[in-house]
DNA sequence: ACCGACGGGACCGCCCGTTGTT
DNA sequence: AACAACGGGCGGTCCCGTCGGT
């Protein structure tokens, strides 16, 4: 399918910028060191984005984009709610694996440097956190959901609280982990949520 | 009165600027923003501290040890391990409003800024937060010990692994409630952890 | 033409910070005073060199070439070792003239700014400095030489001690001139060089 | 004799100073350096001196005071003008060796720093280095007169112009002597005085 | 007589963004 | 479509000097 040349270059940017503003954050990320990681020139990145932040939102829609799509792969691989759940926080605890994308939890990451209620440069970047928040938590509530429709899980169970207390345990784990450079934080947490996946189901 | 007057603004320009560095972040504080906080020029600032570096260490030092003694307040008011549990959850709730410090929990914010591995400055900061974040892991753990020693909880659990599900689960809840603006998430996983912590001692 | 905007730009930059490093001193002259006597903002000069030390260094250069090549065209048009001994010192003697190179000669300023063994700025700079001096009184030698090999001078005189107490005395010279603000000084001296060069002629 | 307390502070000061301005020159050596040399807080400093200009003369008055009289005992040492001409030589020569007065001859220094002809503050500084530059060379040449006179030296020579140039000689070799961080060249200066000093004797 | 606290300003370096120019 | 040149401004740091205290 056909991108034309300034498409091919837009994507290249953004796919740089991402795991750039990823690490180093959306301020601490310099058009210098964009510049270097994208290999443009000032003038080049500015062709196709009209400003930082408006390139700081498309690699951050990106790397959310990547996120989610790692996960729901993980996750559709799976069947059933147990397994499917255990399949999610796996996929959340691989956040930390260099390789997916550089600097761990894009939303993670976002939640905590854009919470100056104050800075309105944020504003949409908070937003946008916001959203891919809910629909991950909305995620796992679904899937949780599911196997309470199919018979599979225990009907006791508040599906909503579940899956936001999921989502809080892994990145705080998430947290942990990229603190001491440590995966065993993450996996631990993915474990312990299987755990009790397995226990909804008797 | 014990301290001079050179060391009450020293405590005076830490204090205002530890909500500053927790709100902002150590690079998002300018020293322009340290100025009007503390109501001093640069030059009677840095007659105190060295660099803004140093300053922002001085600044998270005060951060934690605020944090720590409110959690120990909290804490030691409680008897029995199940409600000493139950306390430090609630207090590590707390830290979200506004007031008590502003920004947040200090662990978290540092944890998440501090993370690229490169960035020479950030070396220290992220070493004194890995000895903060041990050392609330392991008084959560301690709580935990006590009240299998004291025959309260069960002997089954793992204490360790405990004591960091706890603090995960918490800090990822105070992640939560920030980006959101909403208490609801911290006020859940505190709740959470106090229905676990008395399942442990039947 | 064969140089680029950048490049004319680059050059009109050391240029004019030529005789301003040279007046000022290295460190006298600041990125203020480039500004003005260059007409560009700091942005425009930090794109063509990446720091004040750079532009010195090049400045530096910029200044030793002149003043080489305004002293070689003198030697060049002198026929014979005396002749030649005299117009080099003539030339040495002209640094002072406003016109020339404000601020006299760029070798005796450096080497005196730039004394402080322990400034690690000033290494490269003092370098520089050993490396154009070292050519200078080399250059007086050849030119002490070759007349004795010609047998125009007498093969008595120790060519290398010679050429450096040429150059120690005009630049002595010079520093008073500098001093006094009076040309006599310098004069003096290049015209004791001429009588000795004369008298070695015998 | 009795110096109050108050003035030995200041000699203290002077003689830590002097030095200090002798090898960074007058805007190099900043308030915290002499702070740091005198072991005195900046108050203490400007009880003083009213401003670092006037300590920065103080300072130049002190080093061109020990240099001179360091001369003039080298000088009153020897009989007979041509002895007392090379020991002139030779105690000048000295000039370089750290001990003596850090940082090498004080008059060639400020002759040098102080030559921006714009600069207000450097006009008083540059004043008294023409005044005690017009002493050496004024002495140089009575001690040659006084050669003269006796009847031990020519009367065909120009005193005038011989101290010129001596000093001029010396003061070059000095430079060059602190730009290669080698003796010898003073050294050789000083020899070549005294040998033209024992030609004026025949 | 000396210390310590603080003000206000200048320093260099880097920032992001715009505008010509290939 | 991309580069290269440049503007204007803010960043932290260090400066010199004053003044209240001891």
């Amino acid at each position: 399918m056909a991108l034309s040349k300034g498409e091919r270059t837009r994507e290249r940017i953004v796919a740089a910028a991402a795991p750039l503003f990823n690490r180093r954050g959306y301020a601490g990320a310099s058009m210098s060191d964009l510049m270097t990681a994208t290999g443009l020139e000032k003038g080049g990145i500015y062709r196709h984005f009209e400003s930082k932040d408006a390139l700081a939102l498309a690699a951050f829609d990106h790397a959310v984009a990547l996120h989610g799509q790692r996960i729901r792969a993980c996750v559709e691989e799976a069947e059933g709610a147990v397994d499917r759940v255990s399949a999610l926080a796996n996929a959340l605890a691989q956040s930390i694996d260099e390789g997916v994308l550089a600097g761990g939890c894009p939303l993670l990451n976002t939640a905590i440097e854009s919470d100056d209620g104050d800075d309105a440069s944020y504003a949409e970047l908070r937003a946008r956190t916001r959203t891919a928040m809910r629909r991950l938590i909305s995620y796992t509530r679904k899937i949780i959901e599911a196997g309470v429709a199919s018979g599979e899980l225990t009907a006791r169970i508040d599906a909503a609280a579940e899956a936001e207390s999921i989502v809080a345990t892994l990145e705080g784990a998430l947290m942990l982990s990229k603190l001491y450079d440590d995966p065993r934080y993450v996996r631990q947490a993915a474990a312990r949520v299987a755990v009790q996946a397995r226990q909804w189901a008797r």
